[in-house]
DNA sequence: GCAAAAGTGTTACGAATACACCCATGA
DNA sequence: TCATGGGTGTATTCGTAACACTTTTGC
C-alpha cells in the first residue's frame, strides 16, 4: 500500500530569499527592502517569500524576484540552504537563498517603491535582519566564482555597453583594479563580443565604442573550451 | 506584538539526503541503501532522513551519515536543495543534499548491514529512486571542483597512504590518467605531505613510501596562496 | 633473471603579467 | 590648448605539459 503522507515527522515553512545584484556603471549594488512589519520592522532585508504548494524552488524564487522587480527570465541560481534553528525569531524556517543578476535600469520602479526597496552599493550595506548578511557574503563569493568562468557579467549590463564599463563591472565584482590592455585582450579573445559602430557619448570626451554580447557566438567557442579557462583570475590579495 | 507562527502558509517535510563517497585504493565509490519499504521498495537510494525540530540542517545531515556509517566529524558539505513538486511520490518534500567523504575502511559494518547498504563504484551505479541520480551527478561535479582547490582527497584515504594511491584517487575523481612525475611534483609542492620512513608492502614488489597529510603544515602555505592555484586541472575532454 | 610498479629532471610551449604612449573630443 | 578618458603592442616571466630511464624486489 502506498502512503499519501509521511507520519510522525515535523513540517517547516520553506522560505526563499533573493540576493538581487545590479550594476549602475560604477558600483555593484544590491536591492534590499525596508521591512514595514514585525519582527525587525524598519530594518533592511533581502526580498523573500514562502514556498507555495504549486511551485518548485526555482519557480518560487523566480516569482519572488518578479514581485519586486517586475522582471521575468532573469539570471537566477540557487545559492545555499540556511537552516539554523533560531535563524528566524518568529518560527523555525528553512530558507533557500537564490541570487539573481539583473539589468538595474530595467526593473519596475513602482514595485520597488511599493516594497520600500532601495539599491545599496555592495561595499556599503546597512545592517540586515536574521542571517541575511551570511547569505549576501555567500552570494558575493559565488558571483566571483561564476563570473570568472562564465560570461554572466553581461546579465548586469544593458544590451549595449562599452569595454570600459565592462571592465568597471569586473573590477567591482573582484574589488580590484585590472590592467586595461590585458583586460581587453582577454575579454575579446573569449569570443561573443560584437563591436557596433556606435560610440557612447556623455561619459567621456572621446566616447567609447558600444559592444553587444552574442551568446551563440560565445557558445561556439565554449565547446572548444575545456571548461577550466578562466575569464579572470582574482588577483593576489 | 510579535507573532509566534507565520499564518496562511504551507509547511513541508524537509529531507536530508547524503551522497557518501569512499575510495578503496582503486575505485571511487558511493554508499547506497536498498529500500525495504515502499515506495520503490527493492530499489537503491541515498541514505536520507527528515529534519527534526531540534537540529540544524548541518546537524541533521551529520546525524544521518552517522546513522549509516557510525562515523562522526567526517567531511560533510551542503550540495544543493531539490524541490521539484513531484520529486517524492508519497508527499511533497524538499530535500537538501549533502555530500560526505569518508575513509571507507573505518565505517561500521554492522550498521551498513542493518540498512542493507552497499558500496558501488561511481561509474557503475544501479538505478536510483526519485531524483537521487541528479543529486549524485551534482555531488560528483562538486567533488571535482573541490578537490582541485583544496586537499579534500585525504578525507577519503587512511591516515597513511602512498603517492601512487593518492594519484589513483585523483584519477578516479577526474576519470582520467595523470602523469606520474607531474602529479608528484604538484602534490609535493602543495605542502602538507609528510614522508614517513615506512614502506607499504603487498601491493607492489618494490613497495612505496607511506605519507601522512598534515593540515597545519598545509594551512601555512594556504595563507600565501591567492586562492586560485589549483591542485589539478581537469584535462581536456 | 625478469616482470611489475616505484621513483626521478629537463625541455618546450603557452598563458599571464607588466608596462607607456598616442588619440579624439568637449570645455 | 589642455584635460580626460579611450585605445593600442611587446617583452618577460611563470606555470603546465610532455617525455624515458633506473631502481627495487617478489616470483
Amino acid at each position: 500500500m502506498t502512503q499519501t503522507r509521511y507520519e510522525n515527522i515535523e513540517r517547516f515553512p520553506v522560505a526563499l530569499d533573493g540576493i538581487i545584484f545590479g550594476f549602475d556603471r560604477v558600483n555593484l549594488k544590491l536591492l534590499l527592502i525596508k521591512r514595514d512589519f514585525e519582527p525587525e520592522k524598519g530594518k533592511w532585508s533581502l526580498m523573500g517569500g514562502f514556498l507555495g504548494p504549486n511551485e518548485s524552488l526555482d519557480q518560487s524564487a523566480s516569482r519572488i524576484v518578479n514581485q519586486l522587480t517586475g522582471l521575468r527570465n532573469v539570471y537566477l541560481e540557487q545559492l545555499h540552504g540556511f537552516g539554523e534553528i533560531d535563524r528566524d525569531p518568529v518560527e523555525r524556517t528553512i530558507s533557500i537563498a537564490y541570487y539573481s543578476l539583473i539589468n538595474i535600469h530595467k526593473h519596475d520602479k513602482d514595485l520597488v517603491q511599493k516594497y520600500s526597496a532601495k539599491w545599496f552599493p555592495i561595499d556599503n550595506l546597512p545592517e540586515l535582519i536574521f542571517d541575511h548578511d551570511k547569505m549576501v557574503k555567500a552570494a558575493k563569493s559565488r558571483l566571483q566564482y561564476k563570473a570568472a568562468r562564465q560570461p554572466v557579467g553581461f546579465e548586469l549590463l544593458p544590451e549595449k555597453f562599452t569595454l570600459p564599463e565592462l571592465q568597471q563591472l569586473y573590477e567591482a565584482i573582484y574589488e580590484t583594479k585590472l590592467d586595461k590592455r590585458n583586460f581587453r585582450r582577454r575579454i575579446l579573445t573569449m569570443g561573443g563580443l560584437i563591436k557596433t559602430d556606435e560610440k557612447q557619448k556623455g561619459y567621456s570626451k572621446k566616447g567609447a565604442y558600444l559592444y553587444r554580447f552574442d551568446k551563440k557566438a560565445y557558445k561556439k567557442q565554449d565547446s572548444l573550451n575545456n571548461g577550466t579557462n578562466m575569464l579572470f583570475k582574482p588577483p593576489n590579495g
